[in-house]
DNA sequence: GCCGTTTGTGTAATCGTGTGCACAATCCAT
DNA sequence: ATGGATTGTGCACACGATTACACAAACGGC
């Protein structure tokens, strides 16, 4: 029974032991098609002995519609989008579409890497990566006009964006700061390119200007723990900033520890530092991060809602915009 | 030019367009096929116009090979695997394979979500789940007969696995914290069924009973930190141990947060505690664990070998077997 | 008993590529 | 110049399913 390498078996086979039609056999399959209640019984009695199930590939062929959806993230350990994905593939799962990874870290060829998805015929794409420009994705997939969720606000027909908005949340945690007596604040990017960087560093820029404030030194991480105990020494050491505002919750991390042991400093005693994404690593009893946070659930929700959207081909605004929110913890 | 929701062109589209049949579309883009140099440029150009790339779909329905790979994971965040993940989904990329994510994680249908991956037939399958079982792996997958490598040996041709020691690893760990005086050991599982767990619990086991101790007590959480922290209070608490193993890492900081905040306790002089793994984190400077690590590139490297070795249909040992090392941080 | 409707099944075309076979054209050696 | 080998291209079929259409059988109302 196992272990044998018995090749598949095909619906025109498994026709011929039911002694019907491969026409038949495909409606056996389709829950509402005209076929008798004798006869699809029969050849599900059939199929399973067989171990026979409808090839996705052919189906796919003859649908147009593959069912695959590419995610198209930066790296898949990283645990700031890692709670996401996890999130959305569960609620594909559910709806029986599978994914695709694609995955933009290094120096892999991430143009190269999307055409190669697009020639699957994927129904949908969603980017979490801001490591890719919406418009080469625009330009590659809507030859096989799938949707296209995005962070990244853009102006066409094939792409939903999913806006956030922390603004509100950035202001409250620079308030509290500044009342605490802060004086000097830096901030650590993640990248110096991403378009989401430049966001999220808009929000707390906007609220320091508020208050007569801005930032006094700037620096350039690669949302690593290492690169933000690296940097977070500099600015410490070299800016004399008393306020690090992170790109992440992992640098934010790699900050705190740089301060504790390299200058001995506390707290939010001494410095204050936030964190953003809410990760759940953040909330750990050694991390207490205070931290800029994004509701995942929401989030995906909101992701899904667009999917079905254009599932079921309703029109409706290609776009949905939701709100951060402050998480305190012993940081800030 | 953008934005267009233009219809995906066919090779017979193409073809027409070029001047040629569409037979010769296909071989320009086959590298070593019959075809004129000056054909398959001018071709190559006409694509290059309107945006044709041969359908996957397709050419995986003709081809038998669908250059999908199916990966079985318990959880995209969690850390443990994720780095692995994250090297293999390169490796794969590298070679133009596509990886479908099937994640295992809570009370998603395991079943129902490896047969539906293997309708489409998939060209291999890598089980880093330790919730699935293997008979039932290869019981869905024989039927589209690709190679499936995993974690738990089955004897079986069309698995191929990777076994791993720890049991040197684990013994100098052992030898160190039972020199440093410790006396009452407690293991902390991350499943009370999985086979992985049991293996990594042996390990242990035997270097404990080479020196005349065993596990005093032994606790289940679920690999999360939150059952770490949980069942370290607990095992402190009632058991009064002083080391605990722990099935990994995350499970081992919470175990360690729980020392400290709980109890009030130091490792490693009060308790030791080591977790499994090695991930990144484990390195950071706040959490400094001592782990009994694995090489998580030469254990991707073996995965690829296996997949290579089947892909190429090369005869040869179905397993490869790897050894861990300890990781000495600050915990033990 | 007869005709219109519903139900169930088979036939054949289709989805977009890859490839064995056939055949014309070109090339090279003698 | 000629025969054989090589090169380049088209035709037609296969891959495995879905589905419009056709048609036979069953059914029901009068």
């Amino acid at each position: 029974m196992s272990g044998m390498n018995k090749r598949r078996i095909t619906s025109k086979e498994l026709a011929k032991l039911a002694g019907v039609s491969s026409a038949t056999i495909s409606r056996a399959f389709s829950p509402d098609s005209r076929i008798g209640r004798a006869t699809r019984d029969r050849i599900l009695a059939v199929a399973r002995e067989y171990g026979y199930q409808p090839n996705a590939i052919a189906r796919s062929l003859n649908n147009q519609r593959s069912r695959l959806v590419a995610l198209v993230v930066n790296a898949i350990g990283n645990p700031c989008e890692a709670e996401e994905q996890q999130l959305l593939v569960h609620r594909l799962q559910a709806r029986q579409l599978l994914p695709i990874i694609l995955c933009c870290a290094d120096h892999s060829d991430r143009l190269q890497l999307m055409r190669l998805a697009s020639t699957y015929q994927v129904d949908h794409v969603v980017v979490f990566s801001d490591m890719v420009s919406m418009q080469d994705a625009v330009d590659i997939f809507h030859t096989t006009k799938p949707i296209i969720v995005s962070f990244e606000p853009l102006e066409n027909e094939n792409v939903s964006s999913i806006r956030i908005d922390g603004s509100e949340a950035a202001d409250e945690i620079i308030e509290k700061i500044v009342r605490d007596g802060k004086k000097r604040f830096a901030y650590l990017s993640g990248t110096n390119s991403s378009w989401i960087d430049k966001l999220r560093r808009r929000w707390f820029a906007e609220a320091l200007a508020k208050r007569g404030l801005s930032f006094e030194a700037q620096a350039f991480g690669d949302y690593s723990y290492d690169s933000g105990f690296k940097e977070a020494v500099l600015l410490l050491h070299r800016d004399k900033v008393d306020a690090i505002i992170c790109g992440n919750d992992v640098m934010a991390i790699g900050a705190r520890d740089a301060a504790r042991r390299v200058l001995g400093k506390s707290t939010p005693g001494d410095i204050a530092i936030v964190g953003q994404d809410g990760i759940a690593m953040a909330a750990w009893d050694c991390n207490d991060l205070t931290t800029l946070s994004l509701d995942h659930t929401a989030f995906i929700d909101a992701v899904v809602e667009l999917i079905e959207r254009h599932d079921a081909e309703i029109e409706g605004p290609h776009s949905i915009t939701l709100t951060c929110s402050p998480r305190w913890g012993s940081t800030a």
